[in-house]
DNA sequence: AATTAATATTTTATACTTAAAATATATTTG
DNA sequence: CAAATATATTTTAAGTATAAAATATTAATT
């Protein structure tokens, strides 16, 4: 027996996925000469409005630390975000949206939700909360696998 | 009125895929030092024998010609595939497989199959199925608005 | 107090990614 | 046939991504 739908669906998954990042991709640089990743750096400061350590920004995007400090880098150079050291611990810098930043992320995040709606506007709202509903319980399962390896992982190490 | 379920579903689809796409590659970094990139070049030339046109994988993967260029030099010089010129037109380079490579490919497409279903294998079937068409579905839709999109704009320079 | 260990961040090396420019070859056209 | 146009590929510049090494600072231990 040969179990094809998992690979089918996860084939189709990464399909769709990276048909719609390369259309967000592709408006975001047109419309407001950005990234995604920029985007997203900034949504994560949006919700946070005190800011976050470089290292919280790192694993709220799942992504390297080393990676948020280039793409911190250039918003910072243009503006839109701000670098603050904490007072108490050196080693620490903290990142906020500015003025101009959190202008310019409403603008774009507006602009984002158009833009999906107008992707997705054939999809029955049934099936969109269906799909969206599932696509949670797969990342939660994942992410649940994840951290237990991760546990397991410790108790080998002895920590 | 705020539509927010389109918007939530793109979020949850693209945590999903970027959930599976780090764990496929890590292990792939671990289990076979190569990365997803490689494994998909080599995935469209394995089901292409008689080789394929950088232009054609760069079409088929949907990726940037100057993207292929680099995957393909470095699948290259391992010996994994075969660059040759074709009689005729001296523009055009062909790339397959060698046959290093299709062992090598067939030995790393079973374990990403095993590993799919090892990720997903929590997922009832009837759930897989119809996540798989609905997703389908979505991005048949995308490419049709697409290339709706593109053909309109022929009409407009007058193609 | 000096050494060691832990934490926070940046830097480095390598690879992937795009768009756009450059190169090479082939085809069409005046 | 020569010039313009089209096609196929590579190169370049800038950004994104990781892991791992390096740096700086703080906390814990002896």
């Amino acid at each position: 027996m040969d179990k094809k739908n998992p690979i089918r669906l996860w084939l189709r998954l990464l399909k769709t996925s990276r048909l719609i990042e390369a259309e967000m991709r592709e408006r975001f640089a047109t419309n407001f000469n950005t990234t995604l990743p920029r985007f997203d750096v900034m949504a994560a400061l949006s919700q946070n409005p005190e800011g976050l350590k470089m290292s919280q920004l790192s694993v709220a995007l799942r992504v390297s630390n080393g990676n948020v400090t280039g793409i911190v880098d250039r918003l910072c150079s243009e503006g839109l975000v701000d670098r603050s050291s904490v007072i108490g611990d050196r080693r620490i810098l903290k990142v906020a949206l500015s003025e101009k930043g959190r202008l310019e992320f409403s603008r774009q995040a507006n602009a984002h939700k158009e833009w999906i709606n107008e992707l997705l506007e054939h999809l029955p709202e049934n099936e969109t909360i269906y799909l969206s509903e599932s696509l949670q319980g797969i990342s939660q399962q994942l992410l649940k696998n994840k951290s237990y390896k991760q546990e397991k992982l410790k108790v080998v190490k002895g920590e």
